[in-house]
DNA sequence: GATGAATGAGTGTTCATTCAT
DNA sequence: AATGAATGAACACTCATTCAT
């Protein structure tokens, strides 16, 4: 699956289109999860019908379980399907082979940018935490697909630091956690924010202001503390135990 | 969770508490309340039963029509009960009367510490979002509550600006949504996070650390470009029990 | 209650209007009756809301258990109610001082003008035989009605026949329901006749023309055969308007 | 009844009729159908219960779901096979093709025994009249079976003017509703008129008495004014126009 | 592989009626 | 006499899933 994006935004089409309606497990498979990640995205898992997707996806509603098993696990499908997608487009970045600034920046930029265009991952996510990641948790694909993400974002923050450009002792969970938060929150939330601060907040103007206050936010808490350009004394344990 | 969260809002008790199925509409009113927020909390909008709601509240499921009209009535009763509650106890911390660094230091550790003591706001949250806004929309009571709340930050921050303490030009609205979004997407997303990092987010360490962390992020942006700031004093354990 | 009409076509006013809501039996049975005919008519038996009538009667709906029983209670005090009004509105007629071709002339127009002002005698009267009776049939009251009413037929009938006029052995019981029959589908069934027919039936001239054609069949029916009759004297337009 | 009535106009039998509640779509919509007609003939659209009509036919309550949308829809299916039933077998009469005189008589007769068959059509048509003709109006099909119907019975008149047998200038729809209107009343009112009159109108004798008398009803009324067998100067009309 | 008919356990909602005041 | 809160049994309709073809 070359795609990222072969969903949401630009169906990438089979090359030689075969009639509609024929056999064609591939082309049933991929119309059946498109058309759920659609419903699910705006539904939820309890409030998508799985006649919906069916007739979306233009196939019979047997051929979802034929190949999905149940609702849940056409549900676990698009899970995996969507965190696949982002984690694949941050392997793209090459962040290992950028300098420390221009790898956090690109990652701070790219995820932004992906929030914007990706809303059904933002749905999804938020869906899946109403049920405890219940689904999420029996994917090991997923599982398997964090660890070296986070390894190479911690290395950027080592390099970073050596050339003392990033403070030190900087947690990459908690850093990643915070450059999707600032986003997530804002795409995610974006029709309660805006009806409760009477403001549209997505127009192109304020998805870019939003950006660059991003940017501003996790660049400013990157830099070494002002009183000593030099590291600090002073260092903090993001988790437990404390220092004392 | 002392009292501020005797579920959505605090509803002070009535003085001679009769037995309950008696004939007590304010009684009534709110036990159904409250076995609704939980409701709509764990299962959103869809998911939720208005049996489960009867049942747990221990009322006739015709009362539920009575008082809320329908499942959506009710669930928008919910709703600006728990966005009111928050803004009320926004307004206990008296912003105005602190100095510009107390004050959003104040409504830091408040949010975070609200957002864990509170996690119905946020799965209530995430849910309306999902739905487009559309009861919350409906919510006049709830579109008043945050105007003033605004103009308070934005105070807060022209004192700091003077005093030059803060950066210049920071907006409120801006500013508030990043500090609601470290926290939020931390929390709100803790299951599929603690699951795609192997790591369990919430543990007292755990969100003592997070908690430090968003008042080192939010002051960091806060402070004035290095060029020209005196050195902040280093402040810190912004988790600990804390004022709250 | 004088009645006869005091209620689908101009309520007549108490002489001295109390303050609503006050203690007036009388008054409260009145309301609950009067609203009760118009749901009962408009919805029928069980299509009718006991909360409906309450509130369009203004009275708690604790009264109509009072004073009626039930909804059946109820329904079949607007049923005698209705009868009751069309059986003395003919006793006003008094028939048996009339001519014989007077008499039943004045039958027939009246009781075609009724139907056309009172909707609601047709229409309890097809709900009625929905339920087979079951309510009518526990009615002394209404039984009482009809006896005297059908033996001034039978002396009207009788008169003419021995004046020449009539052909023998007419059925007062047989001509009557013919009469009404003539009326009482024109006008019970206007709506799906309308609609069939692709005609309005109800304009005034509909109207006229359909009294007429009623009054010239009951009398094409009653004259003697012809081989012994003397030609009658031709009378048309049974009211006013003419044909138009 | 021979066969014309196998309930809605006499679905022909499947040739290899298998076992119930296997895979007989043609079926299963038939049984439905037959269930539904008995129901709403009994309890009116709002007084029948859809559980009855599943069960009784024997198929799943969500199969009326499947093939008539909804109760209205199923409701809406019965008239329309109601009215088309009787339509289809007044066609059967080959009136075009009779004699003026036994035309007509056919027609009185036909309609009077219909009715006696056919209690399921009297009832759904007062009970349409009860909606206003909500539902019928909402059926072209209906609309279109009647036109030809109305055609057909103003040639026989024509003819029969000519013949110097009619009176001239009978409107056939209200000549057609005088007679249905004779049996309509007798027969949908029979409980109603029984009670108040004191007698079973529905014996075998009581049925032949009323056919009998609605036969010269109608014939006394098309005959010719007796003054003269010619066609009399006199015209009235029954409907507009006025005479001239 | 593919289809659409068939199913049973719910789901939100309504209603006549009663109870406590 | 009068009120409005409270009740439980339905009621129309829905849904994920399976079966026969």
């Amino acid at each position: 699956m070359t795609d990222l994006g072969d969903m949401p935004g630009g169906k990438t089409m089979k090359p030689r289109p075969r009639a509609a309606g024929q056999r064609d497990p591939a082309r049933t498979r991929t119309a059946i999860l498109d058309a759920a990640t659609l419903e699910f995205t705006a539904k939820g898992l309890t409030g998508a019908r799985v006649d919906t997707i069916a007739s979306r996806s233009g196939v019979n509603k047997r051929m979802i379980y034929h190949y999905f098993g149940d609702k849940e696990g056409l549900y676990l499908a698009v899970l995996e399907e969507t965190y696949s997608a982002i984690r694949m487009a941050e392997v793209e970045l090459h962040l290992a082979d950028r300098e420390p600034m221009d790898g956090i920046r690109t990652l701070i930029e790219f995820t932004w940018n992906y929030f914007i265009a990706h809303p059904e991952f933002l749905s999804l996510l938020a869906n899946e935490n109403m049920h405890r990641a219940k689904y999420l948790r029996q994917s090991e694909r997923v599982r398997a697909l964090h660890s070296p993400f986070i390894d190479t974002i911690t290395q950027l923050l080592r390099r970073g630091e050596k050339a003392g450009l990033f403070r030190r002792g900087i947690d990459a969970v908690q850093l990643y956690i915070s450059i999707a938060a600032l986003g997530f929150f804002y795409m995610a939330n974006q029709h309660t924010l805006s009806t409760i601060f009477g403001r549209d907040l997505v127009t192109p103007d304020q998805l870019a202001g939003r950006g660059a206050h991003i940017v501003e936010v996790v660049l400013a808490y990157l830099a070494p503390p002002a009183s000593n350009r030099k590291p600090p004394a002073v260092r903090r344990s993001p988790r437990g135990k404390s220092p004392s």
